[in-house]
DNA sequence: AATGAATGAGGGTTCATTCAT
DNA sequence: CATGAATGAACCCTCATTCAT
């Protein structure tokens, strides 16, 4: 946790140290990232840096957490009313919203992917510490109720399949960040046809 | 590229060195990976690695690519006779060939993975250069063979399923890796669950 | 000196500052005992220090300071009328006054001795200062005196001596806090083994 | 333990790197002392130095090492032949050589005094670790033999008192190298001085 | 008088790469 | 072709002190 010195911080400076840090950790995994950059380009000291956070670890977990706080900020935001929705239209305001999301903040969605993507168990579960995993609880929540509407296949698993349905929400966003550009629009057919697939499945159904 | 002085090596050491670096770039990523682990583990001094690789990504530029090319001869091998498979069968025997072969080469499969996930372009092109990405390109010619042979819906994307499918098999992969551990034959189901729900789609086949 | 802010403070200030100060020298060496850890320990601004003291030098002198006098004064007060003991009496007292005294106050005996054996002559006399070192003075008063009433061999260098005694002093000290433990009744001994060694000698005193 | 590195240096630069780490600690604690210093005096690049060594506590639990032995060394070769002595002679030779040694070898001198009157009991472990503390053991034997021929007193407490006398022996050789000077000759009567008062005692014969 | 944020030199350590032998 | 010592920039982090409020 940033220290209270931080929390102090004029707003306009307070902003310029999280967006240095924001761009370093877009561009930087946490091992490569440096302070250095941050400080550079925060325009503030070394030493300076060191009041504000306990360490490096310290300011990435809060990036983290700011970063998982806006995309829930966010998509919760969008779909307001979560009842009217059956599971499929849900599914597809939540691919269409990570990729918008990921569009309007292509930083944070990197940080966020980045890490998501992270290999080492341990790293992961260093940082996380008490921060829960919560995307995941909440899409297992939304296909148990799915399930118990009677929209989805009572013979899924869970836990597999809200596992890769994170996995490919994310994949969908980085293929659109990089083989489609900015224009969202466009890319919109794109999660009709992952969400079709995914609904109807690849088979021909005329046969 | 290794220099020549690499290929001449007698044929232990040369194993000894690649098998140093495959373990290093197995724990770690390009970035945190180290030349004095590498030459400590294969017995060389550090003057020798250079003269064998011109830098750290020429080690690892050729460790992907043995990375590659034993998973497709391992895929290949498995898949010989491609005609007698329907797509989906197809795709069953590539998912389960592509968990087995992770169980049997850990240290690839992280290794490929790993850079799969890679998330800086820049990187990513640096290192592949010339190394064309043929993983996709396959399955992008198996789809249309499956389209043309009416087993596909006509309306899929080639390109982006096919990258969806390989982002897919991924996400299966490590799945087993984290959760399930090292009983193969307890994981086939889970591939099942992933082509049944990409074969005829998670809507509940009732309705 | 500390500033006259200091002296100005309500006593209850006053006081956690010393602790605080008193705490972190006991611990540490002048060197590596930190400003932070002292304003932390005493609840006040790190500003608040550098109204009271000039620098971590002005804060060590005063703790110095403290240490001498309160230590002198439990002395003083131990031996009230001087007249009555012999010598080795009297040192017998002081020894085990010592000792008592870092029993009942181990953290300034802890600095009283950590900067008796400071090594940097430099460093101590810039600490120093004007500060008398009195309790050498006293010591070889008390020899002085001694050898007029013929109880000391009159040909012992008074100065040396004097000096000896201290550290010997300042040994027994420590070998109690390190080797004996909290029991003082069952330390006494050792200063009786101490001062007959230094009384009688040590050759047998048969031969 | 130093790298292997180290061991094959050219000799010339060996000297220079171990005079420049002689010349830190004896100025300066463990704490104090500066890497960066011992570098630059030894004119060697900051890199190198962790070729050598693994790091500030390794230097110097080597030169703690160097000067140990060579003191042992010194003394030893002193009282060659043990037997001849008794135990007031021996005394005499340790506490003369123990200055000798301190004249010849200021530094060394320094660095072994001031890490006997180390205070944190968990530094000074940490660092001796295998090194055994063989001082004390070796004057323990000797006041056993000491007693054991009747030279000494047989009640005097052998751990307690092998303890006192190390510190003498440190206080004489420090009181010389503080009070006296250079002049080992004019400082021998002072070794007498405190040898005379721990042998018959500070009594007045006379009574 | 009290505060606490700002500072920057310095701390120890790592690392890919070079180069003389 | 093998070697391993040399290098120095960069790493993260600490600290006594200053200064504006």
């Amino acid at each position: 946790m940033p220290k209270p010195t931080f929390f102090n911080l004029p707003e306009e400076k307070r902003i310029r140290v999280v967006d240095a840090a924001i761009d370093e950790f877009a561009n930087n995994s946490f091992q490569t990232a440096g302070v250095n950059r941050i400080v550079d380009n925060a325009g503030i000291a070394k030493g300076s840096f060191y009041q504000y956070f306990n360490d490096k670890e310290d300011v990435f977990r809060y990036i983290l957490e700011v970063t998982g706080e806006r995309k829930l900020k966010y998509l919760t935001e969008m779909v307001a009313n979560l009842e009217k929705y059956d599971f499929f239209d849900l599914m597809k305001e939540l691919f269409a919203g990570g990729i918008r999301f990921a569009m309007e903040n292509p930083k944070l969605a990197a940080i966020g992917n980045r890490f998501i993507k992270e290999t080492d168990p341990l790293f992961k579960e260093k940082i996380l510490g008490e921060m829960a995993p919560k995307s995941n609880l909440f899409l297992e929540q939304m296909m148990e109720k799915g399930i118990a509407k009677g929209e989805l296949d009572p013979h899924l698993d869970v836990r597999f399949s809200a596992y890769l349905l994170t996995n490919i929400s994310i994949s969908i966003s980085e293929y659109y960040q990089f083989h489609v550009g900015d224009d969202y629009q466009h890319f919109l057919p794109y999660v009709d046809k992952a969400l079709a697939m995914l609904k109807h499945g690849m088979k021909n159904p005329q046969t």
